[in-house]
DNA sequence: TTGAAAGCGTTACCAG
DNA sequence: CTGGTAACGCTTTCAA
């Protein structure tokens, strides 16, 4: 492999020239650029990552800490980190793939042997464990969520407060006046996993707000725990008219029960549905949703992270507004049988 | 950040008996070390890694090449990514993320500029259009899947022709006659992925060789995909008595439109997937399927690419046996009805 | 507009 | 069993 020498003597220019070239970094003569730039294409020279990381303490690489296991809402994930590859080359940054499991000291191990210059982490819980680390930590950390505890740190993630208020609304909107939430698992409000807290929360405070009533139940993956769910909401919320999902895995089973039982959807019950787009449309029925937008989320936290780097004012919290699109999984409900 | 001085001085000793001590590679008086690993657990020292890397030309990172397109396979791709993940740590190697779409650009940006030992690479073609850049890398490279001409390069996969002779071996005991084969999309076959092609060539072959009747298709994405892959092998294949199902995402929409039809599974016709146990089991009926075992092919991946930097022998290509799992998808054909 | 040279923090060879 | 010291390949200040 060539090195920056090399391509200094071929060139006839010094390594520091080579360097400049490459960076931009102060000005160049056309010409001189010219033949330093045949020189790098004929010998086919690549700067040495660790080298340019011992030198100009930058590495280019950015650390994304998944939640790899299986137990939850895999298309999400995997859209989150498209997204956050994808954003993170066009900012000429790699991605380093990290696991929640190895935990606290994951981090801490990429950040102090400097392999990564922030990082970027999801599933994060309310008072996610790994908070006081990463505060610690000299690179800068966003996150994909929002802890209770966050200032100082930034968040990125579609706002779920509004996102329940919003679905509230349009089903209010549309007459209903009993409406049930078929939340995530127990695993995941057992974790206080931040979006499924901030959803309940949203969906209870605009409950009280429109003057709806409300019943709202987790719900166990398997068609089981769909099955009791609904039950349960059905017993706690006699006339129950409408139904809000923010349970992509529950979507599919709940409207096989719903048709099993001979409930259409949305003459005799209205569902509205927090997931992906391609997920709302692969239903037997297209479900009115609101979008869960992993891909902006992911690159608005590459671009924040960016900001940091170069030390450009960010927003610390930054909450997208929820976007509702009807697919006609509502129906109205006439005034006079409200 | 403490270096590696600032331990030695702290020690009392030279800079390259720290380094001894971190690596082992020579002996160390239990005194000294003991002193050592006190200096550097006191100031928490961290090797740099760009150091590191420029001094040893050993990164201690695996580049995991995944294709992030929605398109195909979700889960699937994410338990391979899992497991190369959990393996490359058990290691001490990291994982660096890349997607498919850059190409051979991307391998040979990372190659060369050493930021990877290895590379992993996932969802290869028949005739990759990379592997003749792999082949030029300085670093080994470790495919899960199987291209034409993959001599000399390390391979690992389901042994998918293989899987396809169990299928068709299961129905054809259980005294089934005339069998169809639903495979991925169009688009798969189009790509020639290597799985897509083995599977149907094993399948074609298994046929001949038990003179079973069978047909094949291919299944756009969506229930109308599989509505006319049905339809037509039901119009290629009258009296057809089960199906094998290579394709994830068509499993849900067939078992829905087969109940739709009033076709009982298994009574009237069966059925074996190509799949994740977790898929299988998690159908309105449980399925006999072959697992998909991307664990197990991902660690092995993650093993053979450890092999291959330290110089130990490996098998270029390994394929693991399938193994069927029986659930009860397939029912026994009298000998008087066949 | 360019060059020279001092680091950056390790590793690994050469000595002892 | 331990120390000294060249590399490793690049960036960046200081000078010209």
């Amino acid at each position: 492999m060539p090195t920056i020498n090399d391509v200094a003597r071929a060139a006839g220019v010094s390594p520091s020239t080579v360097s400049y070239v490459l960076s931009g970094r102060r000005p160049i003569s056309a010409e001189t650029r010219a033949r330093v730039q045949a020189a790098i294409a004929e010998l086919g020279f690549h700067p040495h990552a660790g080298a340019r990381a011992l030198a100009s303490s930058k590495t280019n690489v950015l650390a994304l800490v998944a939640p790899l296991r299986v137990d939850v809402n895999v298309p999400v994930i995997m859209q989150f980190a498209t997204a956050v590859v994808t954003a993170a080359r066009a900012h000429n940054h790699d991605v380093l793939l990290l696991t929640k499991d190895e935990g606290t000291a994951g981090l801490e191990r990429v950040a102090h042997s400097t392999m990564v210059d922030a990082l970027i982490l999801m599933d994060i819980e309310r008072d996610d464990v790994r908070l006081p680390a990463i505060r610690r930590l000299k690179q800068p950390s966003v996150l994909i969520g929002l802890p209770a505890d966050h200032a100082g740190i930034a968040c990125v993630d579609l706002d779920f407060e509004a996102a329940a208020g919003a679905a509230l609304r349009h089903l209010a909107g549309h007459g209903h006046r009993r409406i049930g939430l078929i939340g995530p698992s127990p695993a995941v409000y057992r974790r206080q996993t931040t979006y499924a807290d901030r959803f309940l929360a949203g969906f209870l405070q605009a409950s009280a707000d429109l003057g709806i009533r409300t019943a709202t139940h987790p719900c166990e993956p398997g068609v089981e725990g769909v099955r009791a769910a609904l039950a349960d909401l059905d017993t706690e919320l006699p006339g129950l008219s409408a139904l809000v999902v923010h349970n992509e895995e529950a979507l599919r089973p709940l409207l096989d029960l719903l048709h099993a039982a001979g409930r259409r959807v949305p003459e005799d019950i209205s569902v509205v549905a927090i997931c992906p787009r391609d997920v709302a449309t692969s239903m037997p029925v297209d479900l009115t949703s609101i979008d869960i937008p992993a891909h902006e989320v992911g690159t608005l936290a590459v671009e924040t992270a960016m900001r940091l780097l170069d030390g450009r004012r960010v927003e610390f919290t930054r909450l997208l507004e929820p976007g509702l699109v009807e697919r006609g999984s509502c129906r109205e409900i006439a005034p006079s049988h409200r």
